[in-house]
DNA sequence: AGCCAAAATGTAAGCGCTTACATTTTATAT
DNA sequence: ATATAAAATGTAAGCGCTTACATTTTGGCT
């Protein structure tokens, strides 16, 4: 029993295949899933029936070979087990995927040695673009990004002098407009928690905003007491006693996001002061743990899911050869209940 | 000015370029980057002298073309936005890559026609093999992956019976463990808030462990008041003000997860109830949120990073032809503060 | 009907790599 | 030294697709 013909066992049906089905050549079929217009209506209805008749779909290794495109795009995060990447990245891959691509996610673990190794491989992977969180890196990174055209969107900060396309927002800004609600509370002692500044500079910036005001008031920016720790509710509980234990004590602790806020938060409940009675806190970035929080949280509204979806668009853009905008997108303050008047220095 | 010889301009190399530089064989490179005891010493030096020189890095279509396998591992969570999942599968990730795979993540809202839709894409896209979450879905598609030999793992779910690999654990015993555990604090009136049961198998069996409990407690199962909902703390706040509402008002309150949850406890303290003085309320997942809960959540502590790194591991195994067992991690009982005795008769 | 540009389709050459098979080199035993 | 098996390397044929270029078909004119 001769079996010439076409293996019809378990494989998987080619772009071949799908020519002989329909009678007609492969460049053709390759024509009519890449850009249907440049067919008749008949010839595409004969193609398709056949597409579906064998179930055909393309191979993307091939199609990437012979294209020198992969339609894939990777996003390197420092972490996914925080809410604030995943939000802002889920939204970035539903846009990706109304255009047809597919999102490739590493993260670096907050570390700027892994994520260098990790462009490396997402660029290796074929990725046809990237996705960056923050500005900070080596410049030869850049390098080797322009050099193989690969595009790269920098996220989660706003960089409006450098040249690098970024889509984000202004966390000195951000964090100085909440600095400047606490001053006017009538703080003069003011404590921060926040993300070690080395290697983040969204903490940086924050830090460096809260500084701004402070000088903007007439205070010595150097007196303000810094913690620096990675984010972990914990880690906030314990930088927040530490804040406690100074003298003269801060009124306001302003942390550099809203887990280690929530920390705070909790070491606060534990140490029986009152919030925002005894000591106001701060947050940033607006999440749902905002709202659980005993006391709900003022903090820093950050656009996140826009951000995302603003930055799929921007690559597409670049990848289709236009040079998109950078994008700042407007932040907000979230006045809730953890920020009030500074305690009268008797009430001490 | 002619320029024939290998246009050295900004182009990456290739591997033939490596073989011209190093004097080999395409082959050889090929052998040395793959299978570098199949090469001498020697060469393999001088070959890997030529791969650093010229920064030579393969390119993965093409290795995925001719090998048939692109090393990419798919994954399909319901959601990105919830840190249960974000903590499994960033496990699953960094196993994956020790082996030198690459992971590809897609939600599908926990939708099931999405899940297929995204089972399609991730093979169509040369996924060599898949992460799922649950075992509920179309026979259909358990028999196209098979067809296409496609290796998959079930995880966040223990489905020995079946034959299909899972790394997961027993949500109904989980659950139902817990519940004994509530219903030996004298509690008779339960409630339950849980996410849809109809689309997600965990809180399905989730809802029949506390109706297993009941039973074996002498306790009508149907009685259960359940709630569903999504998962979010709002839901959960919303949820739980309908149980209070009930009459007889349930005394204990077990949610589905602990986002729910703690929505729950926020309702409560809003509804000025004490807990668990007044009402019991437990979760499921232990979470880092489980925590900073005003009341120190009673939970379920599931082991997601084991389960994410053997699921990984037992990919890989069936990858290489293996046919790996499956896995029932053992879950515990984070026992906390909001799981007390049920109030007296007439304290209500 | 006949001409011609435009539209549709076909032909075939790769894209960069792996791998079966062929050939050469090396090591081992006589 | 010589024969022989084993190890190392080379040769070259694809993997399934896209796309420049060549060829054929179509349809609007005169």
């Amino acid at each position: 029993m001769e079996d010439n013909a076409k293996p019809s066992g378990t494989d998987v049906p080619t772009l071949a295949d799908v020519a002989v089905a329909a009678g007609v050549s492969t460049a053709t079929v390759s024509r009519c899933l890449n850009s249907p217009d440049r067919v008749t209506q008949k010839t595409l209805k004969i193609v398709m029936d056949a597409v579906d008749r064998l179930g055909y779909s393309p191979n993307y290794s091939a199609r990437a070979l012979a294209a020198g495109r992969t339609n894939t795009i990777g996003a390197i995060i420092p972490t996914m087990e925080n809410a604030i990447f995943a939000r802002g990245i889920q939204a970035f891959q539903e846009e990706l995927q109304q255009n047809g691509c597919t999102l490739l996610v590493a993260s670096s673990s907050y570390r700027q040695d892994l994520e260098e190794e990790q462009i490396k491989t997402l660029t290796v992977r074929g990725a046809d673009a990237l996705l960056l969180i923050g500005y900070q890196r080596d410049p030869k990174v850049y390098e080797f990004l322009a050099k193989r055209k690969i595009p790269a969107v920098l996220t989660w900060v706003s960089d409006p002098d450098s040249d690098h396309l970024s889509v984000g927002f202004n966390n000195r800004q951000a964090m100085k407009s909440l600095a400047e609600l606490v001053l006017e509370n009538g703080h003069k002692v003011i404590g921060c928690i926040t993300a070690e500044t080395s290697a983040n500079d969204r903490a940086r910036d924050r830090v460096s905003g809260i500084r701004d005001a402070m000088k903007e008031a007439g205070l010595d920016p150097s007196e303000l007491l810094v913690e620096e720790t990675q984010y972990s509710i914990e880690n906030g509980d314990v930088a927040f006693r530490k804040l406690m234990a100074a003298r003269p004590r801060p009124t306001a602790v302003m942390c550099g996001n809203d887990v280690l806020a929530v920390g705070a938060l909790r070491a606060a409940s534990a140490l029986k002061l009152e919030i925002p009675g005894d000591v106001s806190i701060t947050g940033f970035d607006d999440i749902e743990l905002a709202s659980v929080a005993p006391v709900p949280l003022t903090t820093v509204h950050v656009p996140h899911r826009r951000m995302g979806q603003f930055a799929a668009q921007a690559l597409m853009a670049a990848l289709n050869g236009n040079a998109p905008d950078n994008i700042e997108l407007p932040t907000s303050i979230c006045f809730r209940e953890t920020l009030g008047k500074a305690p009268a220095p008797n009430k001490r």
